[in-house]
DNA sequence: GAGTGGTCTAGACCACCCT
DNA sequence: GGGTGGTCTAGACCACTCC
């Protein structure tokens, strides 16, 4: 809220992490600027925002892109929105993009951690139904299986078994083994995640969980099932991560406004 | 995609739950046109979606009312939207409402399952600093602590924890012991969830889990903690919900678009 | 009744994908 | 180069909240 000079070089400031590629337009801008001054704490939690009306006079835009912002603070879970009264701050918490969601070695970044990758094998063989079915590959087609075990400055915390499709997986198999980010390389490669479907549950550790995290086997580990897929659709990873209880949670806002969680039986 | 005339009543079938006081607008009905096209197989998974323009001649609107109805889509991860290219279907799943996921009754309902809840106990005393911090009160405010036991089809699910402030709570109190939903006979009072944050991480059974759920004490749950708010952004529950392993799993979809879940550290 | 956000329209220009 | 979605504008009307 600092300037509200369109043109101006100051909008967008600190406060939240860009996405690499996200382009630069006026509404993230705003959106940015909104974010900062939420953050900044200009508006504490509870406050009004000023009117939509009023903003897009401060910023020189028109009202629909106002709006456009303010629907990124809604699905944030930063603001409110309803028909009759001006929206109101609900939080004032940093959210995380989500290259930060994706990818373990940004995260651990930004959350000031010192993030460790260790690649404890790659095969490459025919998929199980499962995999090639999440992968929306043949059954039987070949995948590449890779093992890691990912430590935050050095503590063992998650093990992560993910499956590529052969395009993929024969760019990770040439990633050096103590590599911190796969996705940062795959990324270097033109191989761009935009989506993700998570899912969410609690599995036993297995032999392999067990050494790798030095835990009893049969121990409960919270376990994140994720397929990621680039702007065109195609499913590019699917990967199953279990962290050691007590050291990740995960949360998640949402509105009847945006419905991106549910609650399903498990298998 | 049956008819397309917007002053048809056929519209807006059957494959997507209604969510109660969702107005009929018409970028709903056309959303909800199109993710019943979708669930009967007109466009399978991978197909492409007609363009903006054909929708917007075909169901006679503006292509932003389009733009709106496919917003829904894609926050739903039913679809991608890239530019330069015609939308492509990437999963032909049916999705949760809002109101199915707030509440587990509706949510048991949805699946076939015969919900059930049991009321243990219900105190009135002044809250601990998490629980005042959450609902927004100043801190020692008196609150209603209610632990609840769910069922699906009489076998013990989840031991639910919520706490209200007094203005919920005095109504909570009165609702009979046996109510399978009390977000439903909320609703009846006028107090209406429109938002909610949700941290998903695991947590041993504490005794009293123990009892209820049959198992052991220090056995893992899956832990879901939750505050809901209601339209104006006051907090109106904060719950504490410990689901048996292998019940339930929770699922989310985000993208570059979107991003609605963050991962944590554990407090 | 004034103020506010929600919905809808019509049109414009641009960036990008594909052939 | 034609098609497509992304962005932005300007204006209109309505439903709702609050005083």
């Amino acid at each position: 809220m600092t300037s509200g000079k369109t043109g101006g070089a100051g909008v967008g400031g600190t406060g939240q992490p860009k996405d690499p590629k996200a382009p630069q337009t006026l509404y993230r801008k705003v959106a940015a600027d909104l974010r900062d001054a939420i953050a900044a704490g200009a508006y504490g939690s509870g406050a009004r925002l000023p009117a939509e009306g009023a903003l897009a006079e401060r910023y020189e835009v028109s009202r629909g892109t106002i709006r456009q912002a303010l629907a990124l603070l809604r699905a944030d879970g930063l603001v409110t929105s309803r028909r009759g009264t001006r929206r109101v701050v609900l939080s004032d918490t940093r959210v995380q993009s989500f290259a930060e969601l994706t990818s373990f070695a940004r995260w651990a970044r930004s959350i000031g951690e010192e993030p460790g990758g260790r690649t404890i094998a790659v095969v490459r063989e025919p998929g199980r139904p499962l995999e090639c079915e999440q992968l929306r590959l043949e059954s039987e087609a070949y995948v590449y299986r890779v093992l890691r075990l990912r430590t935050l400055s050095g503590r063992p915390v998650m093990v992560e078994r993910a499956v590529y499709p052969e395009w993929v997986g024969e760019l990770v198999e040439r990633f050096p083994r103590e590599a911190d980010s796969h996705s940062t390389l795959l990324e270097g490669h033109g191989v761009l995640f935009t989506d993700a479907d998570h899912t969410i549950d609690l599995a036993p550790a297995d032999t392999e969980d067990a050494v790798l995290l030095e835990c009893g086997v049969g121990d409960a580990l919270l376990r994140e099932r994720r397929r990621s897929t680039d702007s065109t659709g195609t499913p590019v990873e699917w990967s199953d991560d279990r962290y050691l209880p007590g050291t990740v949670a995960f949360t998640v806002h949402n509105s009847t406004a945006s419905t991106a969680l549910s609650r399903r039986t498990s298998q």
